[in-house]
DNA sequence: TCCAGAAGATGACAAATATCATAGTCAGGG
DNA sequence: CCCTGACTATGATATTTGTCATCTTCTGGA
């Protein structure tokens, strides 16, 4: 399988593994493994010590924490393209979240070994990890303080929106990533109920609409004011 | 002054800075500037291009973000030992966040030309930044679990214990931080009143005692309890 | 030392959100 | 094809949290 080969895989371009020398990639092609999971398989869980990290070339998965009161919080959706697990391999912690596959997916299994004799040695590599790394902690402090300073309406209308710019639309203009009310409601921290509640409200007010579980946004300017605080 | 050579400093060994080499450390002495702040002085707003790093050898500072409905969410508490701004440098971006004194701070800004020729050269030091990154990127994780999921209530208790924990106690036990209310509310994510309610509210169920705007621990093991959810 | 403005405290009330109960709907395996 | 368990939906209600108003208490200069 040619295809299978890291050096033609073109998911590599999107993360960081373009980084990494010709004779780099082969290692890491050489000890890899593929895995195919199914809507709901676990990557990982929460507390278990991470003998690589997961490359992802199709499908997506949650990154979750349970929280004390025995709800799941969402911390990040993984895609195409997405390096999973590279925080506890770095770090050498076990796993501070959870891995789900919120859809059937594809992903490249790289052990650590390889990840680590790279990072030692290749300061390009490492710097281009360095930059995601940024890029995330970012993206995080920006989550804290839409959970702390906005409402749960502004923050499922925000879902809807960062669903949209991130997954994209299917063939019927429906959000392509079909998440559950559940998953939904642990992205955005509410109760189930509310984010229902107000997933009806939106569909009154024709800010979306629905078919089944499906959601397609109906007036995204509308949606964005609400985000923004009228 | 000796005293002022990065090579001499101690602070150093808390942070990254401690995997360059002498003569990088050297380069980093001589381009650094020392700078004293008073308590409210800000090192740098949100939005502004950063020349450089802050390396903090006194005092606190809060790195908070302004939220659109005028609000500011404290994100981080940043002390001795801690490199301010090193998110933004190796990101090329300007500051997500604002960084402004709690109290009196004497810190040493280091150009970004220093940092960066050191990221690309010093595989070792890359790695350290990026250890140092994901284990604040955890942090940020766990910061929005709390968010989403804990109580007000839960959430204050827990900020005296951190507190207490990252800044210790004064020599009459209280904590060595001293906040401000509407501080202790933009950490938690609350209205002041809110924040201040429940201060009181501790106070008279002998969880904690005040002494102006200082604040001790009377009950560490109840604090404790409460953020666990009893 | 005194005064003004800021910070802290508290009540009353409104709004947002969670919880509990119950019913309808869907999807997949026997 | 139908049944069962899981998911979705909605009402009623309780709880939490925010907002506005008012008062008190600090605190740092003139």
């Amino acid at each position: 399988m040619e295809n299978s080969r890291c050096e033609n895989c073109i998911i590599r371009q999107f993360n960081s593994l373009r980084a990494m020398s010709r004779e780099e990639l082969k290692k890491v092609s050489d000890s890899k493994t593929t895995k195919k999971l199914k809507k709901g398989d676990p990557l990982f869980e929460e507390g278990e010590k991470l003998n690589g990290v997961f490359c992802v070339r199709n499908g997506v998965s949650k990154l979750s924490k349970l929280s004390a009161n025995g709800k799941d919080q969402i911390v990040k959706l993984a895609t195409k393209g997405e390096v999973i697990g590279q925080r506890s391999v770095i770090a050498e912690e076990s796993a501070n979240l959870s891995a789900i596959a919120v859809s059937d997916m594809e992903v490249c299994f790289i052990p650590k070994e390889s990840i680590n004799t790279t990072l030692q040695s290749n300061p390009n590599f490492t710097l281009e990890v360095l930059r995601h790394m940024a890029h995330d902690l970012k993206e995080a402090d920006d989550v804290i303080v839409n959970m702390s300073q906005k409402t749960v309406k502004q923050r499922v209308a925000e879902a809807f929106i960062y669903l949209k710019n991130n997954f994209g639309l299917d063939e019927d203009g429906f959000l392509a990533l079909t998440l559950s009310r559940e998953d939904i409601s642990n992205v955005v921290g509410t109760a189930t109920e509310s984010a229902i509640r107000i997933i009806s409200e939106f569909k009154k007010k024709g800010l979306i609409h629905t078919s089944g579980k499906k959601i397609g946004i109906k007036n995204e300017k509308k949606l964005q004011e609400l985000v923004n605080g009228f």
